[in-house]
RNA sequence: GCUCCGAUGGUGUAGUCCGGCCAAGCAUACCGGCCUUUCAAGCCGGCGACCCGGGUCCGAAUCCCGGUCGGAGCACCA
């Protein structure tokens, strides 16, 4: 049967500004964990630029804090990306290109352009609110530079030598003002050990890296439009040419814990059982659900990167998600918190229930029924039928109460609209649990068909489940 | 406090740069209808918005000024 095809306006993402050609993107996140789908937004913007551009979408793990890093972040942020659709045309990881960044910092400080300070971090912060100098902004750029040596070989401990960014010490905004480039960390790194000490901080190897890659556009949050600031030093002392930047709005998301070591401890905690847990958002517990990476990209083009910020619409995007689903869900009968009641002196029959009710070459869902069945029924439907009420099974027959049994209707005419249609199982139905992404679990029966029903299912009047675990995960209604 | 940004219905957006085609489009939610069968699907229909005040102009959601409200940044995190 032919769907028709639903009218659906195609949002589209405004232009970037000065394309010439081909562009060169990039995607920084930290590998402190997986991907969540707050990443997954800027994963996506970048990738359609790219896609309606052609050029390069360069990963780039940025892992210059060794005390924030999972070592399985770095083989999982690729997965995830890939499952997202998203195309990386290179990968490179920023801890393996240290010498690339202390060379930088060498000729930045032999011109003048970077100190090295020795002001305990107090003094520092202090000095530089007010707006003052502290006395090593004026040291000799070449004792600068041998000072940032030993830096290298370690010579200093952490607190006692940063390495600064000479910006305009009465910067309007304190936080431009003279910002740290590099700083000790006694930290191991998981990548490359304990050997090397000194890491430049995000905004500088930031900065470093856009020119280095040949970036042309930078599309980020609103939050870095004070760093995109920080790193224009840099660009300015070394005459490169600026990427085009643009920074789109803050989005939050509802019900969904963003930072990774909040996570992390929850698993250590066993309040997870893992990055995939039902009750989490990373890119792998939505996959797991059942959410679609197309439902992703459709949300995030339709949110486009307007300056304002938002929030995030969990009923929007579960409807688009509905609408990726719902034609390949066969449909099942769940029936929660069970009441087993018997029908006496019904017509046998065989019960025959579409997979869907617009896709029949799915196939057909048949029971034989007896001549006094019993089958399940919802608690919460049973109570509600008075004595001497009628209910419609679903697409079976005519229910009438008696007690705590029912009989069959001699009348089998209902309306949609006057009469109760209720879901059953029949009486070889299984028990079955779903698993919500509340961290409760619904207990009930399914019929005996689920066997053959894979991935994602309508249970009717429920919502959608993912069965491919063996047991329930409630995707969405 | 300082620096910067933003303001379209319940929610998410289109339109704002280059004022008229916008008495404002779409989606979602909600409400109603349809359906011998999903009181959470589907189809059809409906309700619902340009923050306020001035200015410019024949004409302003769109431009200018002021106000109000909201947000982000102000780390040896990214």
């Amino acid at each position: 049967m032919l769907q028709k095809e639903k009218k659906v306006q195609e949002h589209r993402l405004p232009d970037l500004a000065n394309v010439k050609g081909k562009v060169v993107m990039r995607l920084a996140p930290s590998p402190s964990g997986p991907l969540h789908i707050g990443h997954s937004r800027m994963a996506i913007l970048n990738d359609e630029y790219v896609k309606r551009y052609g050029g390069e979408l360069i990963l780039r793990l940025e892992d210059t804090n060794p005390a924030n890093i999972d070592p399985f972040a770095y083989e999982q942020i690729p997965r995830d990306l890939e499952w997202l659709g998203v195309g990386i045309t290179k990968t490179i990881i920023q801890s393996s290109r240290m010498e690339i960044y202390y060379k930088q910092a060498l000729t930045l400080l032999e011109n003048g352009h970077m100190y090295v300070c020795h002001c305990d971090q107090e003094k520092f912060r202090k000095t530089r609110q007010e707006g003052i100098a502290c006395p090593h902004r004026e040291s000799d750029p070449a004792e600068n530079a041998s000072r940032f040596r030993k830096m290298i070989d370690g010579e200093y401990n952490k607190g006692s030598a940063v390495a600064v960014m000479k910006t305009d010490i009465a910067h309007p905004n304190p936080s431009i003002r003279d910002w740290i480039a590099f700083r000790m960390s006694a930290a191991v790194h998981p990548m490359i050990g304990d050997k090397i000490h000194l890491y430049p901080t995000m905004n500088f190897s930031v900065a470093v890296d856009d020119h280095l890659l040949g970036l042309t556009h930078v599309i980020r949050g609103t939050d870095h439009i004070s760093n995109t600031e920080k790193q224009s030093y840099i660009f300015q002392y070394n005459n490169w040419k600026v990427p085009e930047y643009f920074h789109y709005g803050f989005i939050s998301i509802p019900d969904v814990i963003m930072k990774t070591s909040v996570i992390r401890k929850g698993i250590l905690s066993r309040e997870y059982r893992g990055w995939d847990d039902v009750k989490l958002h990373t890119i792998m517990a939505m996959k797991r659900r059942g959410y679609s990476p197309e439902t992703f990209r459709r949300y995030w083009i339709e949110s486009g990167l307007r300056a304002q910020n938002a929030t995030f619409s969990w009923e929007i995007f579960n409807s688009m998600n509905r609408e990726n689903v719902d034609k390949d869900a066969k449909r099942l009968f769940f029936v929660t918190d069970p009441v087993k009641i018997r029908i006496t002196d019904a017509k046998p029959t065989v019960s025959s229930i579409p997979f869907h009710p617009e896709r029949k070459e799915m196939g057909m869902r048949k029971y034989q029924i007896g001549k006094d069945p019993e089958i399940f029924i919802p608690r919460k439907e049973f109570e509600s039928v008075p004595d001497g009420g009628i209910i419609r099974l679903k697409d079976l027959y005519n229910v009438i109460r008696k007690g705590d049994s029912f009989s069959y209707s001699q009348d089998q005419t209902f309306s949609s609209r006057q009469t109760k249609i209720v879901q059953w199982c029949p009486e070889n139905s299984e028990d079955f649990e779903v698993l919500r992404p509340d961290g409760t679990v619904d207990r009930g029966r399914i019929e005996p068909l689920r066997s053959e029903v894979r991935g994602i299912s309508q249970f009717e009047r429920y919502g959608y489940v993912n069965l491919s675990d063996g047991y329930g995960l409630f995707l969405h209604n």
